[in-house]
DNA sequence: GATGAATGAGCCTTCATTCAT
DNA sequence: TATGAATGAAGGCTCATTCAT
């Protein structure tokens, strides 16, 4: 099947993709190694083979760069997950279970993007900047997606009707996020699959050994 | 003419103690706020009162200031946190579940150092600064604290056997600290007694309504 | 196939003419709001409707975009001024007035042009540049033309012997270079026709109430 | 006469008094010369023997710095003017005079700070910035002060009942800032008094050769 | 004929750091 | 003990300029 009539494939669109995909590769990448204020766009230029004067082209500052790494991380990681939580038919501990799950899945090929919007969550604090507020924003849809399960969980018996539906999703979401950066600072040293696998079962059937009935 | 044993304190000394604590209350506040990178000396001398050259007059540079908090930090939160650990008496879920409480309990009224250290945890990473190495022993000491108590937990019988050790400590770890962030973040928003009482009884009992006995 | 000898206005040629029309047009207005270094081919090119390439492909550099524009001013202002001025034949007095009419009338129409001469007289200074050259070129024949006007004047009778020519001549272009600025910063808040005529009325007749002979 | 008790003349205050005085110097000699976007701080610096780091310190922006030196040209030069004005008693056509006289003679010693205000108030157009606004309000200072001027001029008599005030103070402002310009720009040129002298004679005599009455 | 991508020099600004006092 | 003056390196950003297309 060969490539359809059109004659040439616009290479400045191309390059245009590429230059713009590598530099905020770049920048996800040391985002998320050094933070936000320890990276200069110095380095971000050369680490995606350009100079700082294409990232101000392409982005036209620091800031706007960033608000475009978190609608990306939005785009790739929390609008799926939001879908996904909503449209998977499970008891309330599943739909949690999967929330953590779900993450963790794509956070194995593409960890950048999800450990950024986190990053940002706890560095940019009290700086009253539109990324700030952007990240709020973000942040705010993922705890109605998990209150609303918590809440539906509740009225189905569920889940425990003591629950406090936000305090326990502040527990999910600092649980998740906690655990998404010790995975990421303790890097080689444990075993992903299984820290994942402990991370949901301890969160869902408690730390203690069952009694045997009684 | 010697020193006298001066019965009368010292007031050079009280000056110099009462600068010293000035400067590092300052410090911790605005690094738990805006972050080590995005604060500046001069933001955290005026808060203190004092001029910037003053901080270098008492700590010699900007990341022995920051190794000094993180000497305060360990000493007033994780020696103490430690100790108290090695002294209970308790089955292994009790004593993750005293991890949680104690420096809960501590964090109401000190919790800048506990945010500092938690916060330079994630800030400074891949920065193979002093700083960074000293968060690293830190941590360490911790992670070593909560994987004895899970072995102990695991030979006693406390704690399931297919538990991994070190997987487990850093979901505790994970939780504890995206849980403190979490807290921060959060602010007034949720309650602090219930949210703590949240987590550890989540993280102990497990999220699910327990079937009665069957 | 040989170029025909196309009757039909050259459809090319007339794009070219047009372009550079429109860019000439949007620096001339931008460089006398804003002035000189303070306006960016970026600005003129948007202005313009076209963009910065534009600009370089029509005039090579932002210095030789000036030149053009000096070059314009001076063969729609200077050139007919100067001639102007030749032609006449009127006694001094009423020849200096004519240069301040003459400007004027024109300049309601078309101010751009010599207010960027001025403008550029005054901004672009001790920079050894060609623009900067060019301008005291232009400057040099303006000067030339009164005091010409004048030495004959004071050798007719027409102007008072003692008058220092060289200074006078600058207290002309003062004048009106002064009335020209300031009546384009005064933009709608004086009435330009009054403003012209109070000009040239007090310049020829001095300001005080003549006292009725004796 | 021995300098009085004081035990040592504060070193610190005085450096930064000098410190301080050569910038503004520099910054006045700067800007006169090339104006204020085309000269850059680090120029500034080292006309002053300092560092750009030093202007910051002192003025905290290039802004800042150009508002300090407006300042300084309205206490030096404005402000006198303006009393100068109101205490001398004399008709108006004498006071116009005098307004012509007196930044002449201050001019001559310290031409910079008249010049600079001068020169801003033609380059810094359109841009809404706060140095830009200090102008116009020194401006609206002038005006106000030869429009009072002109009004007592037509009540007592002394001046053309047909005068228009607005347009005559406009006139008055652009002959005295052409003539400013003119000069500086003619340097060496022209003499000076000379000049000066032509200015006010022309401008209150007529330029025409009096007809020996009738 | 004109664009859009990209550069590099230079700008304003910040900030940790030094040092005389 | 602590300050205030001053520096220098580096950061974000602007802008004239180049060039392949």
């Amino acid at each position: 099947m060969p490539e359809a009539a059109s004659p040439r494939p616009n290479k400045k669109a191309l390059l245009r993709e590429d230059s713009i995909h590598r530099l905020t590769q770049a920048a996800f990448a040391l985002i998320v190694d050094k933070g936000y204020h320890a990276c200069s766009l110095q380095e971000i230029a050369e680490a995606a083979g350009l100079t700082k004067g294409a990232i101000f082209f392409y982005f036209e500052s620091k800031e706007n760069l960033l608000l475009q790494l978190l609608d990306l991380a939005e785009k790739h990681m929390v609008d799926p997950l939001i879908q996904h939580l909503a449209e998977i038919d499970a008891p309330a501990p599943e739909k949690i279970a999967s929330f953590f799950r779900f993450t963790s899945k794509r956070g194995i090929d593409r960890p950048n993007e999800l450990l950024c919007l986190i990053k940002m969550s706890i560095e940019n604090r009290s700086t009253t900047s539109v990324a700030d507020e952007r990240v709020v924003q973000i942040y705010a849809r993922i705890y109605r997606a998990i209150e609303e399960i918590v809440d539906k969980g509740k009225e189905r018996g569920e889940l425990s009707a003591t629950l406090p539906t936000k305090e326990f999703a502040t527990l999910v979401v600092a649980t998740h996020d906690g655990m998404m950066l010790e995975w990421h600072r303790r890097g080689g040293g444990i075993d992903g699959r299984l820290f994942v696998q402990t991370v949901w079962q301890t969160f869902l059937d408690g730390i203690r050994v069952k009694q045997p009935n009684g």
